[in-house]
DNA sequence: ATCTTTGCCGTGTGCGTTAACGGGAATTAT
DNA sequence: ATAATTCCCGTTAACGCACACGGCAAAGAT
């Protein structure tokens, strides 16, 4: 392996040292039959003392291959986060538009299941080059993912991680971790004494709540190794379908005798907690919860929320797409697994993280 | 304005319809003479209806001009912290030497203004595209500014901010609202009581000081429009050039009647505070620091370090190179102000942001 | 009236690759 | 021995754009 020289080679330089045409190099490069072994074997040796490397953008205006990008996430009208990534997605896409790729979205009702399988065989017949998905039905999941290895199409996992598969990459969050973070920072803003905190788990019937659980795990053993402060931790499962049912199991534990030091709502509805809070004028109590939604920047603006966790998702969009970009096109090799950053976010630098610019 | 059409339109598309060759399109799209004002307008109206715009791969492929883009930051050598946003500044440039650009990168003493303004005279009259660079000497800076403006050279500051000037863009962190931000984490993490916190500013002599007194002021700021803490702020300059200076300060205070309860280190040199604290045996005190200098990450792991102020100094300096990418190459148009967010960092979310990937 | 200049414009080549096409030599079939 | 294959390999036309070159008309010069 040379250093690269001085003047960029291309495939033809090549050929004149190989005393071959460009057309045999094409084809040793694309390793395509009709060459002789003796001469394929002697035209990769040059290739590799004069460190080839060929030029991207010749290669994909000449080239009339294109390639589709396909991705099936959670439908955004139901629930807004699902927005973000989808800014990062397009923006992406149009950043690989010029080397011949299209991006194909989808989405599916996360309270079906029946949605997403539907979507994802749609997706599969229509033969795409890679796929990015939300696994977030378990089961269904495992179904799509052998098909995927049938076929020999790179996917990569967004937002939840299935293990023991051949994706080829998975972006997101250790949610574990981002709630052991909440309870260090639950931990920090209360006061020393005996204390009750709640973590609420917000969910809609039938929807996977496989992230509200790990978040709820990590909160928990933080407290439970043994820290400075002598906390109960209560957990409230709360059917956000119909809203007065979070009302109501706000109001019984605000009139109990264990009233909250601190609430640790597990996702983004954590401005549903916040609105009560505004309404029944309590403060006081550290809030904390996910995302940087808009309602929920409202009321961390305002000092009710104390902090939100986020995971910048367009971030994670963006880089999934160029993972499989990276993949297909580049041929460079794309790490596996990729956490985002656990962002802190509070109202004193909530300013620099509304906007997403790539 | 029309959507654009199915089939990408090129150049001799708007050439047909337009009852003109491609070489006159090609003459008024890079507004060259030789064309008459009537089929100018005629052309500039077909482009305008089609919707016209370039192919960047076979413009790049055909044209032969080359982009240079001069860098100027302090050596990393004195100071770890530089290395970081030279290697976004590297990824920038492996992504866009495809599109003809060429970075190249130049360092200063951050502690004697005439390396600065040596290397700034140098690289001006290398005659660049596009110039980054650190304007922390504020006078100087003012001259190579004029220059600048002079050449019509475009030109971005990094981690500095000089107003009014015509500088294409502006990458860094808002310091006095990070200093803010730091303080209300101090507030956080101390108890409501009666406390003493101590902002240390270490620096060398002539080295430029304004990023320590920014977040000074928006520290003190913090404490000093009322909040629950009764919190009584005092501020040490620190000359780091020899090592005792700062362990005889520490030894003062800590044997003082004024012992503290928070430090807040408005620099990188946070560990060298971190370090008196181990080896003296110093718990139970918040410190709070800037950047993910590996010392830090590790007193940050060891728990003596409560947070890092961090502003992904690699982001920064891949985001500098494509403003001016964007601008030269693109003609897009780039934000002038932009402020990284101000990320909050501790012992359980420093396993994401340790390793800068792009 | 002829020659030169000027204004405008079309043609052609090249950028580095891809991939279809075709052709010569060696091999096999008839 | 001739024809048909097969195996290699070279040639060439795109891809969309930049740019040098040359050419044709109208206007001006002699």
């Amino acid at each position: 392996m040379k250093k690269e020289a001085a003047a960029k080679i291309g495939i033809k330089d090549i050929a004149k040292q190989a005393n071959v045409s460009i057309g045999t190099v094409d084809r040793v490069l694309h390793n395509r039959s009709e060459v002789s072994n003796t001469t394929r074997e002697q035209v990769l040796k040059i290739i590799n003392e004069l460190g080839y490397t060929p030029n991207l953008l010749a290669k994909s205006l000449a080239s009339k291959i294109k390639y589709t990008i396909a991705v099936l996430i959670p439908d955004p009208t139901n629930n807004t986060y699902w927005e973000k990534p989808l800014e990062g997605i397009k923006a992406a896409a149009r950043e690989i538009k010029k080397f011949n790729f299209e991006i194909q979205i989808a989405t599916f009702d996360y309270s079906n299941e029946n949605s997403f399988i539907e979507k994802a065989n749609e997706i599969l017949e229509s033969n795409p080059n890679g796929f990015i998905f939300a696994p977030v039905f378990f089961e269904s999941s495992l179904k799509v993912i052998e098909k995927c290895d049938q076929m020999e199409l790179p996917y990569v996992f967004f937002d939840v991680f299935i293990e023991n598969c051949k994706n080829l990459a998975y972006f997101g969050q250790n949610s574990v971790q981002s709630g052991y973070l909440a309870a260090s920072l639950m931990s920090y803003s209360i006061d020393k004494g005996t204390n009750h905190i709640y973590i609420v788990k917000p969910h809609n019937p039938s929807a996977p709540v496989y992230h509200l659980s790990l978040r709820e795990n990590g909160f928990i053993s933080y407290f439970s190794q043994g820290t400075t402060n002598q906390a109960t931790i209560h957990t409230m499962d709360v059917d956000v379908s119909s809203p007065s049912i979070l009302v109501e199991s706000l109001d019984a534990i605000f009139s109990s005798d264990q009233k909250p030091r601190g609430i640790f709502v597990a996702n983004s509805r954590v401005h549903l907690v916040a609105q009560y809070f505004e309404k029944n004028k309590i403060g006081n109590v550290v809030l904390i919860g996910y995302d940087l939604l808009h309602e929920n920047i409202e009321y961390l603006e305002k000092g009710i929320i104390q902090f939100l966790i986020c995971q910048k998702p367009e971030e994670q969009g963006y880089k999934s797409v160029f993972s499989l970009y990276n993949h297909l096109f580049l041929k460079k090799p794309v790490d596996k697994v990729n956490y985002s950053p656990i962002d802190i976010i509070m109202k004193e630098n909530i300013e620099y993280y509304k906007n997403f610019k790539i």
